[in-house]
RNA sequence: GGCGGCUUGGCCAAGUGGUAAGGCGACGGCCUGCAAAGCCGUUAUUCUCCGGUUCAAAUCCGGAAGCCGCCUCCA
């Protein structure tokens, strides 16, 4: 039983060995704050939660850092565009991007720098690195990373950097040495944010702040480094070239990177105008609606979102939430409280030091039943939470099995034997681990369908009272076995998409 | 032009050499006054196509077709 991942370095399934044994270091590069964030960021934060989730689970140790670039052209540009602060635009991103993901039930990482305020550690990277001389300043205040003075450049992409030249769609700047040089500080224009340096007044650019703040919350290697698919090259392809060349042992040991979500099979892009912002989605959809979609699919590949996709998904959620509101109804007790601790004591970590963990308990108790063990072994292969979701419809099927063999027993008020009880507390209790791998099923069962119903009736404008009056009509009529009568107020109410359902303890409704 | 990926039932989707998970849908059955929900069963002799390796391939190799991504500071 052991952890593999696909590491994009050697475009290979491996064996994960942490480099320190019991921790885990994780780098995800974070959004660029100038825009609201897109339900394609949406899924690599919520692939790397659960990531995260999965290594804090099997017991260990982990430091997630992921950063907010908020230093940029593009935030500038938007600031200058609405006439405001660029901190302010930021600022008012991030709080959006928080606001956001904790909807989406999303772990806060151990760490969250930002650029502006690791501007000294950057200077201080890109000074060694001209000491080195593995990169230069040229007249006008720029500073180039040499890629020549790299040796490994382009292993990570699998890219030449004489071919890419040659096929270079850009005007190239004169002051390079290389054309493939890449620029680790800028010179600042009038009235642009800048921070004095050795170079003058100037702002980084972008590949060296996951460098600079990589090292100084993981040291110079470190085990995970993640991100969208499109930073593969150029941007990952650099950090691993200024890390390198100055640290001259290995940056990252497992590289991984998620696909992108396309719209109705589209790509996500402006000129299409099909950018599908979170806060749209999370008015449309429940999140554990939106985190089960995203994880349906295997993070590596690309998903497609669609109203067709989406509808799938809740039927599939509801049929999770309704089997627990079964079991909850027959007795068995849910676990309030969570089987895992993701809960993390910041305090103790060593800042001072180049590393920094999170100082957490050790939550690692994959133990459970054998449906928790399949969901496992799922999960250990690569992350393959859409394999671990056929251990979850298991354990809803063989639950509602049990309900439905002993449904005799159970509607004549006796309780379940103590063996069925067990069983399903089992079932009930692997199941409850899976979602908090997956960060779902957070709510208590009828609480899950009652919000549910609150929001039709709320979209809908119906009146619970006419719809209550109706269903207690038809229930007079039906004692009467006046059926004609009782059908005509389904028929009403199917009008209304709303579908009743008889049950031991009475009639029930809900929107279709 | 360079690099990489994908193609599995009506739809979505696992599968990484040993004889096709799971979800949605459809159909049949049980249950129900009738339904709904749930359960049981059926729904791919076959994995884009053509060759090859092997006792054995959706899985490995070669080729073809189609689709897609990166090479533009887009996750």
């Amino acid at each position: 039983m052991s952890l593999k991942i696909y590491n994009t370095l050697t475009g290979k399934k491996e064996e994960f060995v942490p480099l320190k044994p019991g921790k885990v270091g994780m780098y995800v590069c974070g959004p660029t704050v100038y825009d609201t964030s897109h339900i394609g960021h949406a899924r690599s934060v919520v692939i790397f939660d659960v990531i995260f989730r999965w290594f804090r689970a099997s017991g260990y140790d982990v430091c997630y850092v992921r950063n907010f670039t908020d230093v940029d052209d593009k935030i500038i540009n938007k600031a200058n565009e609405t006439g405001h602060d660029p901190i302010y635009i930021s600022e008012k991103y991030i709080k959006e991007f928080h606001n956001e993901m904790d909807s989406l039930n999303v772990l806060r990482p151990t760490i969250e720098p930002k650029a502006t305020e690791h501007i000294q550690d950057i200077i201080n990277f890109i000074s060694k690195l001209i000491e080195n001389k593995k990169a230069y300043h040229v007249e006008g205040g720029d500073v180039f990373f040499s890629i020549s003075s790299f040796e490994g450049y382009g292993k990570l992409s699998g890219r030449n950097p004489d071919d890419m030249i040659a096929g270079a769609r850009i005007a190239v700047d004169e002051n390079k040495k290389n054309p493939m040089d890449f620029t680790l500080w800028k010179p600042a224009k009038e009235g642009e944010p800048a921070w004095e340096s050795p170079w003058g007044p100037g702002r980084p650019g972008w590949h060296i702040e996951c460098s600079a703040m990589s090292n100084r919350y993981l040291g110079e290697g470190f085990d995970i480094h993640g991100g969208g698919k499109d930073l593969i090259f150029p941007h990952h392809e650099n950090e691993i070239a200024q890390s390198e060349a100055l640290s001259g042992c290995q940056f990252v040991k497992y590289w991984v990177h998620n696909g992108f979500v396309d719209i109705n099979n589209e790509k996500m892009s402006k000129s299409l105008g099909n950018f599908t912002m979170i806060k749209d989605v999370l008015k449309r959809y429940h999140p554990e609606v939106i985190r089960l979609f995203l994880l349906s699919k295997h993070y590596r590949s690309p998903i497609d979102y669609n109203e067709n996709s989406m509808d799938e998904v809740i039927s599939s959620l509801d049929k999770i939430y309704g089997f627990l509101d079964r079991a909850q109804k027959a007795g068995v007790e849910l676990l309030l409280e969570p089987c895992f601790d993701f809960s993390e004591d910041k305090s103790s970590g060593t800042k001072d030091g180049n590393t920094l963990y999170s100082g957490a308990k050790s939550s690692g108790n994959v133990s459970g039943g054998e449906d928790f063990a399949i969901f496992r072994e799922a999960m250990d292969d690569d992350f393959n939470s859409a394999r671990g979701m056929a251990a979850v419809f298991d354990c809803v099927r063989k639950g509602n099995k049990i309900l439905d063999d002993n449904s005799e027993s159970l509607q004549n008020s006796e309780t379940l034997s103590s063996s069925q009880k067990e069983k399903l507390e089992t079932i009930c209790s692997d199941l409850k681990k899976m979602g908090e791998i997956l960060g779902i099923i957070s709510h208590d069962p009828a609480e899950y369908f009652r919000s549910k119903k609150e929001e039709g009736i709320a979209m809908k404008g119906i009146d619970p009272a006419f719809v209550d009056s109706l269903v207690a009509e038809r229930t007079e009529a039906r004692k009467a076995k006046n059926f004609a009568r009782a059908d005509e107020i389904r028929a009403q109410l199917d009008e209304m998409k709303i579908v009743l359902e008889d049950g031991p303890g009475g009639t029930t409704w809900k929107f279709v």
